[in-house]
DNA sequence: TAGTAATTCAAACAATTGTTTAATACACTC
DNA sequence: GAGTGTATTAAACAATTGTTTGAATTACTA
């Protein structure tokens, strides 16, 4: 008297696997003894492992369908300290990616290794990222930036983030386990991020400023010789 | 008579195999064949396939230390120029796709996902090449942070530039193929990295400032109440 | 040149993989 | 309740993996 079938528990039980070591390192016996069935179930069931795969890929979407809101931050939140709970954010979401869901983390993996034609489902989950991260950078600088420049410091933003993900390992060996404990946390690491942004912000405005000022000393007030 | 032994053979061609397939999906069937040996020589010369890895490893590292040597600066170059021909070596060095060595491929492979090979590795070459971003970052605070912070700083520098890297099919998704083409060249990319980096040491300087100010303040020049 | 050590080779080995098979158990309809 | 189609099972299968074996060949030395 299972409540789930044998097939859905199949599918249950692969997502989160897949989703953590991905579809080559995955057996089938591994999911079958998860899901408690017998291992020609896939098979009888799915056809192969890479049609349970696509299945489960098909799952993880559906359940994940909406797009995981930002926090709404109030009028009173400065957009320095948006900054800051975007960078913290991003790194809980993206860089642990323990707190996500399977769903997100086996479309994460796909993302990782653009071999299919995932292609939207990526800009779904990434391009809210760097909008938001970008009208944050225009209320700091108080000024829009050319979209190449907006671009080029946002990837700067992300990519201090994302460099802890992708070589968080190597990182971790890089430095003793003391200080990686302690000083490598993620409020460690956002409150140092978002310094070092800020400052970044803070070069890339002042420069602004020089090129305005130039720019009119140029255009209406030519300093006499 | 062949010029290069067969264990020559097998270790030249296992590079490029495993730096573009990585260790699992590489077959020793498929080295071999490449290397024109029998299939037991990799056991026979290496033991086993994972000690060929570490052998690749170890020459790659080698070839790379002859091919690209860390530039000798003198002495009139200033701690900035510093900085930005760091960034822009490193750039160069990683995000170079097409007619990248294979060399490459592989030492970064290893620091996506390290395996015990890469041990020797960061002592050797990952970790020297921190010091000197490090050092270049003492140089223009002209003064040496904790630990801790020099190396969050080093990964805020290389975490930038990892980024076009590592996510370098995915920026091109989020940006138009003109701005693409016309704005993240290596050079576009080096100066904005440096500027941005720039401006976020000052930030951290200035903090610095701040706090040996008010730490002076408490000590020595206590207000009188 | 004879002999010994090092190397190469085809073949087999053991382990793991995804998949198939054929018998059995179950569920449901008439 | 017999019959029929579906579901489950243990076992085997075929393919691939890294590795080992033992004989054959080569290279080197005394």
């Amino acid at each position: 008297m299972k409540q789930e079938s044998a097939k859905e528990r199949i599918l249950l039980a692969a997502g989160p696997i897949f989703a953590s070591k991905g579809f080559e390192k995955t057996t089938v016996r591994e999911i079958c003894s998860a899901a408690d069935v017998n291992v020609a179930s896939i098979n009888y069931h799915f056809g192969d492992k890479k049609e349970l795969y696509t299945q489960a890929l098909i799952l993880a979407r559906q359940l994940r369908e909406e797009q995981v809101p930002f926090p709404a931050w109030t009028d009173d939140v400065t957009p320095d300290e948006k900054l800051r709970g975007f960078i913290a954010l991003l790194l809980q979401r993206i860089v642990v990616m323990q707190t996500e869901p399977w769903e997100i983390r086996l479309l994460l993996r796909e993302v990782m290794h653009p071999t299919d034609a995932a292609r939207p489902l990526i800009e779904n989950y990434f391009r809210p990222f760097l909008d938001r991260l970008m009208s944050i950078v225009d209320e700091i600088l108080e000024h829009r930036l050319p979209d190449h420049q907006r671009h080029q410091i946002g990837f700067s933003i992300i990519g201090q983030c994302m460099h802890y993900r992708v070589s968080g390992e190597m990182i971790s060996m890089m430095i003793s386990e003391d200080e990686y404990q302690n000083c490598f946390e993620i409020q460690n690491l956002a409150d140092h991020i978002w310094r070092f942004s800020l400052g970044g912000l803070r070069g890339i405005r002042e420069s602004i400023v020089d090129s305005q000022l130039s720019a009119s000393d140029r255009l209406s007030n030519q300093v006499p010789s």
